[in-house]
Order: structure tokens, then sequence, then C-alpha cells
RNA sequence: GCUGUUGUAGCUCAGUGGUAGAGCACUUCCUUGGUAAGGAAGAGGUCACGGGUUCAACUCCCGUCAACAGCUCCA
């Protein structure tokens, strides 16, 4: 058979060679070193006897494909572990994922502990020094269902009876079969180093409804270095953790007297969103939006007509009544209807829209107590909220306009690894969502054709729209790797239906207008979450809530230090002093822990001359200079930013 | 909401069945120092909250609340 390589070059090989024999053939170093092998771009076992003409390539651990197989080879011996501590236990599913795998266990009335993660671990190395093969297996299905009943592996079961009819396969580890497609590495032998990271609960197939099982978190390297150098990476990722930094920087805080999931905005935390408000409002007052302002309740039946009463008025903050006529308000949850009562204030003609009306309204959800996390996922948020209304025939372009804004913030903070997701309905679970079908197809294909149209790259996933309408996510991920969902543009028919939102067109008739409705940030909270992380806390120039720190060197110098930053504060620069009685190092070290971008020392020298001495953040002593020359190059670095977005 | 873990000073964390400790931060004093921690003294805690066991509970048990990791959810 003739087997080529990514190189173009093409080989003979006999029918019934093994990815592992073709890599030995090559070099006895890469056969050490290869994990898995692509096959026909189908990732295969390297024992698996090849028959026909093929391409291959051979993975080593840098590829995405060796980690996988390895990872999930790492499940199965996680497995063969348990099985042999715990007598009894039963499996459900031992995948890969993105750094390391889990397994989903059922270990009965035993409980497994973080405590008992160790030893685990140690019975995994034992296993694995057993240098055991995974041996691959084609069996059909009833000869499936026959093993595992046997061994009363009811998960397993249920997972061989939703399969198709047809060749099931099994791998063997030592004394541990698996349910399994596969692949693996050859033997578990490779697995020098090991770490079970967390073990938490997991609902069975993600059904809330159905049992938990106990999930156990882990990862391995070939090599013990490269686990060292994993647990290195990740005690630094928790350090760049926006609730440590919010709290060293003083920027947000939580009270228990206030309550869950109800951030305090500090006062530097405070000057910081409120740089990025001004910014974004600055930018949509450019692609003409009208800011408005609206109440932070409202009649409860303005969300009963909406729709989101009914679908999560139950889980809400419930509705405030009022004394004497008993009437009920909602604290907003959403901040659409107030803005379809604004639109229905004045007629409209087709020549006004489309309308665009923004708000950073907050809004108030009643979040599960297990889902909050920081700023990232709150009960008290700010939107950048606004909601463009428009003719049919300018959907298109306004939506890709709010794109156009999105990439404007993510290119202004440096944001560059960002994924989109299109969300559209479930085609198999319509009663989930309101609306016709014949709208949900437009409001579908308007988002398909715009992300065409600007060449994104957006997954899509089916059964993730909102109840009303899809749309179009904007994703970035925090220090360890969690996804979270920043910007948000939804197009939606349903609202002005049932609002009967209307213009007059044309024709003189009566038409309805089609609603976007978006927001860039997402919210206020998570964005600051996000931007946290991803800056370690050193924030651009422009937003950053302290600019310039005056350090004189001795309270000599305190008075000059003083004149220097009123000077400073005259050219709106943020700017403070620190005039503790400290020495100079120690005044240094500190700034330099608060992140803060400049420091200017001022001693004997400066004050005669009127200079002062510049000091860059992570950078060091960058020279004297005058006071009006540093404000200068302040000022022009700040508007050089700001200015290239206008 | 579910599973597991945790809760001791503003922060990071020790600690024990006989009513509490360190470092940093804070206050005062000394020092007036030139590019990442000067020195001394002091103040600060209902050991999350509520029950129970015990002669005695911060420690053991139960419950509540909150935080953390994950699951589910996310208009």
């Amino acid at each position: 058979m003739k087997v080529t390589f990514p190189d173009g070059s093409v080989r003979e090989f006999a029918s019934g060679t093994t990815g592992l024999q073709i890599a030995e053939s090559i070099s006895s170093r890469l056969a050490q070193e290869v994990l898995a092998c692509s096959i026909n771009n189908e990732v295969w076992d390297l024992t698996r006897p090849i028959n026909q003409d093929c391409t291959i390539k051979l993975h080593k651990w840098d590829d995405e494909e060796a980690k996988h197989a390895f990872w999930h080879s790492s499940a199965h011996l996680l497995a063969e572990a348990l099985q042999e501590m715990y007598p009894g236990i039963q499996f459900g599913i031992g995948p890969a994922i993105e750094s390391g795998f889990y397994y989903d266990v059922d270990p009965g009335e035993t409980v497994i502990k973080e405590g008992d993660l160790a030893a685990i671990e140690a019975k995994m190395l034992e296993l694995a020094a057993k240098k055991d093969s995974l041996i691959r297996r084609d069996i059909t299905k009833s000869e499936a269902l026959k093993y595992f009943g046997e061994r009363d592996e009811t998960y397993k079961c249920e997972l061989i009876n939703d399969l198709e009819d047809g060749t099931i396969t099994t791998y063997t580890l030592g004394s541990f079969t698996d349910l399994c497609r596969g692949p693996h590495i050859p033997s578990t032998e490779e697995i020098k180093a090991i770490k079970l990271t967390s073990v938490a609960g997991a609902y069975w197939r993600g059904d809330e409804k159905r049992k938990m099982l106990t999930r156990i978190y882990g990862i391995t390297f070939p090599k013990k270095k490269m686990l060292d150098e994993y647990l290195v990476l990740m005690e630094e990722a928790k350090k760049r953790d926006h609730r440590k930094i919010g709290r060293e920087l003083e920027l947000f805080a939580f009270s228990q007297a206030v309550g869950p999931g109800l951030p305090l905005w500090l006062p530097k935390g405070t000057a910081l969103r409120t740089r990025l408000e001004d910014f974004l409002k600055r930018i949509q007052k450019n692609f003409g939006y009208q800011q408005v302002m609206t109440p932070h309740i409202g009649q409860k039946e303005l969300w009963v007509t909406s729709g989101h009463y009914a679908k999560y008025g139950k889980d809400s903050f419930q509705p405030i009544h009022t004394p004497q006529e008993g009437e009920e308000f909602l604290l907003k949850p959403m901040n659409c209807p107030h803005h379809c009562e604004i639109y229905k204030v004045t007629p409209k003609s087709y020549k006004d829209l489309p309308v665009r009306l923004a708000e950073f309204g907050t809004v108030y959800r009643y979040e599960q107590s297990g889902e909050l996390h920081g700023l990232t996922r709150v009960r008290g948020f700010t939107q950048d909220d606004a909601h463009i209304f428009c003719r049919p025939d300018q959907l298109k372009e306004e939506f890709l306009k709010v794109m156009d804004i999105i990439s404007i913030i993510f290119k202004a903070l440096n944001f560059e690894n960002w994924e989109a997701q299109i969300s559209l309905r479930d085609p198999n679970n319509k009663e989930k969502y309101i609306g016709s079908d014949e709208n949900w197809e437009k409001s579908e294909s308007a988002i398909v054709e715009a992300c065409q149209e600007k060449g994104l790259n957006a997954k899509v996933e089916l059964g993730e729209a909102a109840f009303y309408g899809p749309k179009l996510d904007f994703m970035v991920k925090d220090a360890i790797g969690r996804r979270w969902q920043l910007g948000t543009i939804q197009v939606d028919y349903n609202l002005p239906e049932r609002f009967e939102l209307e213009y007059t067109g044309e024709d003189n008739q009566k038409h309805r207008p089609v609603m976007i409705h978006r927001a860039p940030f997402g919210s206020m909270e998570r964005f600051v979450a996000v931007l946290i992380e991803h800056t370690g806390g050193k924030f651009p120039l422009w937003l950053t809530p302290d600019q310039v720190v005056v350090l004189p060197i001795s309270e000599k110098f305190n008075e000059y230090a003083q004149e220097v930053a009123k000077t400073l504060d005259k050219q709106d620069i943020r700017c403070i002093v620190d005039d503790r009685n400290e020495k100079i190092g120690r005044k240094i070290r500190d700034n330099e822990l608060k992140r803060i971008p400049y420091m200017l020392i001022v001693g004997e020298k400066e004050f005669e001359n009127g200079e002062v001495a510049v000091r860059k953040q992570g950078e060091g002593d960058k020279g004297t200079m005058k006071v009006a020359n540093f404000s200068d190059i302040i000022t022009q670095e700040v508007e050089k930013m700001i200015n290239q977005f206008n």
C-alpha cells in the first residue's frame, strides 16, 4: 500500500503495517516520541494496522491530537485506578478536555473527596509503571450490552443503547475495559506525571433531573518537568484573577451586609468604568445613537407583555407591591420594554428610522446562588444596552454597523483572542421560543449573512438562542481559560409585535419595525472583570484610574510635589502624590505594585530646575524633563489613542 | 438550585478540647533617605452565625449564611 507523508513524499509499506512501525522506519527517536497518528485526516491509534493507501501524519506531544489521545488514555488509567480502589464503582464518561481530562463515576455509597486524590494519583502512577497496552477490540452491540450488563455498568449500557447498531469498540487497559471510540496512545507507560486537580458533582448526561455523579478532573504529562511548568503557569494565572486584583487595587468590593452578587464600585473602579462608558458613548454618538435614561423599576405588565415574565418571572427577584393600591412593580431585568415605550412616545415615519436608543441600564436578575462569581456573574449589573428600531430593509446594514462597534472596542482594548458564536434556535424544540417561524427564519438568516459578509469565522450553536430571537455573541477567556460572553447582538421581530410598534411607510401605511438588541461590552461588570484579567491590572494609560504618582525624595519636597500634581491636574492628567514618610525605594516599590503607569521622582535637583525624574512602570528610569514637557507627552499619548477611533 | 471544599485581624495564612498567633497593612515616634521593603513602639479578633455534646468548644456534632471549584442555568 502507498502511504503519503505531509511533505508529499510517498512510500510503500506492507498492508497491515501500523503507524508506530512507520514511525520506526523513519527513526527510533521519532518512534519514541510519537503518540498518535492521523490516517486520512482521522486520528488513529499507533498500533492499529493500516490496510490501504492513505495519507499519514504522525503526532508528537506538541500536536493537539497527541495531547487529546494522551489525556483520553489518562482518563482510562484513572478509571482503572478507581476500579481497583473502589470495588463496585460504576463509570459514566471520561473524555479528554482542553487541558486534561475527567471521569464521571458513581461510587455508590462511598464519597470520594479531595483528600483522596493523592492516593488515587499514587495508584495511577503505580498502574502506569506496569506498562500495560491499551488494546482495541471491535464487538457487536449485543456483545457490548452483555459485557457491560454483566458488570452492572448501567451508565455504559445506557450509552450503548443509544448507539447505532453495528460495530462498537472497546479498549482494555489492564483490568479495565471501557466502551470507547478511541484513539489512544499505545501504552500508559508514557504517563509520567499526574495531577488530579479537583473533584466535583456533575449531572449524568448534563441533565439536572438525573443523578449527580462524581467528576474527577486531572491532567497528565509525559515528563515530570512539564507538570511542574503547568502548575507554575496556573499559579501565575491565579495572580491575574480579577477578584484578587480588584481587592488589591481597590476597584470593587462585595459586602455581606449588602448582599451576594451585588458589587460595590469603589472610587478607583468607578473611575475606570466611567472612562469606558465615556469612550463607548463617544463612538455611539458617531454611529448615530441617542442616549436615554429610564427608571430601575417598571410595572410587572411590561414584562408580561414582553414575555420575560412568563419565562423568567418565577426565578427572579419577586415583584414589589405598592402599599395602597397593591400594584406590582419589577426591578427591571431587561431594558427593552422601557425603550419600546420611548419609541412609542412619538409617531414614527420611515424617514425617522433607524432609531438607536442607548442607555447604561442597570438591571437585576436573581442568578442562582451557585452561579455567582466575582464581577463576571452578579445579580445587579449595568448593560451598555441599546435598541435599534429599523425598517426590515435596514436590518443587515444596522447589524453590520454594530459589528463594527464591537470590533472597535476589542481593538481599543487589545482583545485578540475572542471567539464569535451564532446562537440559533433548536429546530427540534420550537415550543421553547416565541414568535413565528417566518420571523425566526428572517432573523437567523440576517445574522448568518452579516457574518459571511464580514468574513467572521463564527461557530454556529443550535438551541442557544434567546427565547425571543437568535443572537451573535462574542466570547473571551479569563485568566484560567473559562469562557465568558461579552458583546452580544440579537435580532428581534417579536418585541415590536408584542409592543405594537409601528412606523408610517412611504406608502402611508403602518409598518412594523425590526429591533436589534446589542451590548458591545455586555455588562460593565463582566467587561471590567475580563479587562482586569487580560491586563493583570496594568490598564492602558487612557483608562487607568491614576496615571501618575509624584514621589518626593524627602518631606522637604512635598510642597513641590503638590505643585507638580496641580499643574498636571490642570491638564486633565490624573495624578496623586505619595508624601508618606518613607524612603524613595519603598515608595517606588509600593507604587510599582499599584501598577501606576508613571512615577515622577522629585528632589533637590528637580525642584531647582522645575523638572521631574520620570520612571515608567515596569521599565524604570527614563531621565528628567520639564513638567510641561512631561504633561505634553502624556496628553498626546492619550489623545492619539482616543482619536484613532473617532 | 445540586455535589464537594473552605470560613481565625483590613490582606495572606499558622494554631490547639482548657476562652488566640505570624507576616504585610494601619497608628505614633525616630529617621529626611536619589530609583523595588530604614528602625522602634502600639492598636486591632463574639475565631462567619445559631443550636447541641462537654466541667470546659475557636477546636467535636447538627443547622444556617457566605465564599471557592465544578455541574445545571444565564432574558
